[in-house]
DNA sequence: AACTATTTATAAGA
DNA sequence: TTCTTATAAATAGTT
């Protein structure tokens, strides 16, 4: 009869694609069929993928099995990976992350380790003062013999009581987060394919 | 001639491959199928992307383009992400992992803390014991005339400084925790099929 | 790792 | 975006 309906598909190269309508397609397109093919090869394989996309306009799109989450939190959580031939190892992120950001935050946490330190040592000139002045009591005076003032007693007070209120604050966001991660990692959403 | 030299590519189930053996090649061929996909998906479209998968003996592979590390980078750099039709929002992976270093801070800022909280209440006592013994004691110098005094007081004060620099800090992260939450429970993920 | 018969993905076009 | 169709590509089973 009549000519063919289409040429059916044509061989492209693997190149950027010029025309930006085109190119929006085929990024959808294919988009759904990277998905569709992590989703058979975590099935069929009984692995996790997770898949990351950041379109030209910078929007971010993802997919994950058993979830984006959970993956993500594998994944952040790595400990030192092991050699691999031609993949890049998953770890690295870990280690650039933790250079990057956590680093920053455990520094902080480094400053009240040290602050703590301080405090165990001052409770220690503390005890040893005591013990000089048990042993001084007998002849009778010294500086130390004088009572350690409320002052102190109401400035740690005063601290433990903006702890209190950090840990609550923290505490609250805690909840919250806590709720949200778990649905979030107990829906296993999947595919999504068109 | 004779019969066909194979029957060709066969059609299967998507479901997990009973055979290890079987499993495991098909995990191997099918990992960089979808490594070949993700490359011209990037090259055809400009776009970024960055695979992880977990076999399931746990070991972890990734592909990235232009690098895991880039992708990785700006995924966990993302600003709070916009809302997406079909697709998982990329985001919600910040939320995770922050949520999950945040896991760790939190618990170790707890773990200090009841030190702390021990420190004080030891320190609470030694100075109960000492006020005790002071008011047993005849009237002699103000508390306030005691160079120990000073030193308590400045290092206290740096101390208390210090916990609001951390808290500060920490307040910092939470708000940013607030977003990625936020855009977590706000999106609904799709589904659907295969 | 190679080989093919087939299945599956998709470029164009509507 | 969605559907159609001819054809390019991926791959299951085998060697």
């Amino acid at each position: 009869m009549e000519g063919r309906k289409t040429r059916g598909r044509q061989k492209i190269e693997i190149k950027k694609i010029a025309n930006a309508d085109d190119r929006h397609v085929t990024f959808s397109k294919r988009r759904s069929g990277v998905y569709k093919k992590c989703n058979e090869l975590a099935t069929l394989c009984g692995a996790e993928v997770g898949v990351v996309v950041f379109s030209e306009s910078e929007k971010p799109f993802s997919y994950g099995n058993p979830s984006i989450d959970s993956i993500a939190d594998r994944f952040l959580n790595l400990q030192p990976p092991q050699e691999n031939s031609d993949d890049r190892i998953a770890g690295s992120l870990v280690g650039a992350y933790k250079h990057a950001r956590y680093m920053e935050i455990l520094n902080k946490h480094n400053e009240l380790e040290d602050k703590l330190r301080d405090e165990q040592l001052r409770e220690k000139v503390l005890l040893q003062k005591e013990r000089a002045r048990a042993s001084a009591e007998q002849e009778g005076l010294g500086w130390w013999q004088r009572p350690i003032k409320e002052l102190d007693s109401e400035e740690l007070k005063q601290m433990y009581a903006s702890f209190q209120h950090l840990h609550n604050s923290l505490s609250n966001h805690l909840v919250l987060l806590n709720v949200a991660t778990h649905n979030v990692n107990n829906n296993n959403n999947i595919i999504n394919m068109q």
